[in-house]
RNA sequence: GGUGGAGUGGCCGAGAGGCGAGGCAACGGCCUGCAAAGCCGUCUACACGGGUUCAAAUCCCGUCUCCACCUCCA
């Protein structure tokens, strides 16, 4: 069986067939960054980190496209708000983004493109809308320009709706609207917002729609037809909607396949904007590790809905310590491994059945379980091969801990390598001590050590090859 | 009003006609000086009411509850 992924646009899991062979193209939207991403945000970004690793090990050479939304009215509103420039605004939340991706552990996108950069597409994408009868300078002289829904008959396509059944957008600016489910391709300018905030066009000055960046980004860097597109749920309607109509209606074929992940909510609701610090994910990694907060946004399926609480967390990050445990474990017993191995049968039938995460996260508890075993009887042979496939199984949802970025990495930070080999010698001092101890019966003083390093954020654990030490878990100081 | 989705054991979370997914927690056992980690075992659940079937968490009918989207949300 080959790669089967559920298709939005056809409300079915189909067999993947690219473009071009061996190929796959992929665009999903990336952020309006108008704040910093929180927990469901870069939900997303892990989705598609892991499609993309799951494709590329099944040997597809993956280009993936992310854009970024820089202009937008939220963008502005809020700037002004904060007294900042927009694209100041814009550009810093752009880099917390990115520094989200990295925190996380996702590979970089082939490209980021920006919305600002790329309004000449627009316009040559306007252009042959208008030509072709699809959309309309609006008659009341603001300078918008939209597209004409009614003109186009397979409107709703992708959602499943009807233009007749639709509540009329009561948020919407009717301005100069044929109907009001029409949507905005360009924006007029407004004396009341930034000239910065606007281009000089053949239409007049003015600032992208929202949709039409992506048709306009997607076709030139992807092609006019190209693989996957995606995004979350939420982004369905409109925003996919109304890109796929833009697309289509200009000539171009546009995605074959639409991947939408569903969302993170917090007490049965969408997370939002709203909720406040705690949820971003540059806070909740200071209460997780990165790689925990990873396992607990990779875990459940893509397409259920994940609900976020710190019990949730908690028991994502236990999860991931048993896997993390066996894998350094292991690894000290066997030396070095290739990870780069094929991945069990069962797991690769779970991952191309749309990527079917659990059921593959189980076969990796299963292949623990019986490595760790092999490890207690010193099965070494054995033990080398699961911890290969083990490591090949993690990598794949971005989640070896000797892979980078994790490997090395702790509670200490990424550059406590040399701090880690000074405390190891401290810790080693001590433990030699203990043990002495121990061979004297002396359980008093050998706890008593034990119990100061404890203290000190180090736990000890007694192997049949000697003591192992190990900085405590975040989560195991707050509770003693 | 329209469209799409969900309700599973103490908790998280898969599955979608018949062999108990998996994880977390708890408990018992093994191991250990005691722990920790690990291994073995225990906890037999599918919102409610009907129906179809040899067999239903899964299919059908009805009901309840919840969520997302309906024109600038991941």
């Amino acid at each position: 069986m080959s790669f089967r992924l559920y298709d939005t646009a056809a409300s079915e899991v189909r067999d993947f067939v690219p473009v071009v062979p061996g190929k796959v193209g992929i665009y999903h939207c990336g952020l309006t960054v108008q704040g910093p991403p929180h927990v469901g945000h870069i939900r997303k970004e892990v989705v598609f980190d892991v499609l993309r690793r799951w494709l590329e090990h099944s040997g597809y050479e993956v280009t993936i496209v992310a854009n970024v939304t820089d202009i937008e009215d939220k963008i502005l509103a809020k700037s002004a708000e904060a007294g900042r420039p927009w694209w100041a605004w814009a550009y810093e939340n752009e880099r917390a983004l990115d520094a989200a991706y990295e925190v996380l552990g996702c590979l970089p996108a082939t490209y980021q493109p920006r919305a600002t950069g790329h309004v000449p597409e627009m316009v040559e994408l306007i252009d042959m809308l208008i030509e072709r009868g699809h959309a309309y300078v609006a008659g009341d002289g603001s300078g918008d320009v939209y597209f004409d829904v009614r003109s186009w008959p397979s409107y709703g396509e992708l959602s499943g709706q009807k233009i007749d059944e639709m509540e009329p957008a009561a948020d919407a600016d009717p301005r100069g609207k044929r109907d009001p489910r029409d949507f905005a391709l360009w924006k007029g300018f407004k004396p009341e917002e930034p000239r910065t905030a606007s281009w000089p066009t053949t239409y007049g000055r003015g600032r992208p729609g929202w949709h039409l960046e992506c048709s306009a980004m997607a076709a030139k860097y992807l092609g006019s037809e190209f693989d996957i597109h995606g995004g979350g749920i939420d982004l369905r309607f409109p925003h996919h909607e109304n890109e796929l109509a833009q697309s289509r209606a200009a000539g171009q074929p546009f995605a074959r396949y639409w991947m939408h992940n569903a969302l993170v909510t917090t007490s049965g609701e969408k997370m939002s904007k709203s909720l406040g610090n705690s949820l971003l994910v540059s806070e909740v990694v200071r209460r997780v590790r990165p790689v925990e907060l990873r396992y607990y946004l990779v875990a459940p399926h893509y397409r259920s809905h994940a609900e976020f609480s710190e019990e949730a967390l908690a028991e994502a990050a236990a999860a991931y310590r048993r896997l993390e445990g066996f894998v350094l474990r292991a690894s000290e017993a066997v030396a070095d491994v290739d990870p780069d191995v094929d991945v069990p049968e069962t797991f690769r039938r779970a991952m191309d059945d749309d990527l079917a995460v659990p059921q593959a996260m189980a076969v990796v508890f299963e292949s623990v379980r019986e490595g760790n075993r092999m490890l207690s009887a010193g099965e070494s042979a054995g033990l080398r091969e699961t911890l290969a496939s083990v490591r090949a199984m993690l990598g794949v949802f971005g989640m070896d801990p000797l892979a980078e970025p994790w490997v090395g990495l702790d509670s200490v930070g990424s550059s406590g390598d040399r701090l880690r080999g000074v405390v190891d010698a401290l810790v080693h001092a001590l433990l030699e001590q203990r043990q002495a101890a121990r061979e004297n019966k002396d359980f008093a003083t050998a706890d008593a050590l034990r119990d100061r390093l404890k203290a000190a954020g180090i736990t000890v654990e007694d192997r049949h090859d000697g003591a192992r030490w190990d900085l405590t878990e975040p989560d195991d100081v707050r509770r003693n």
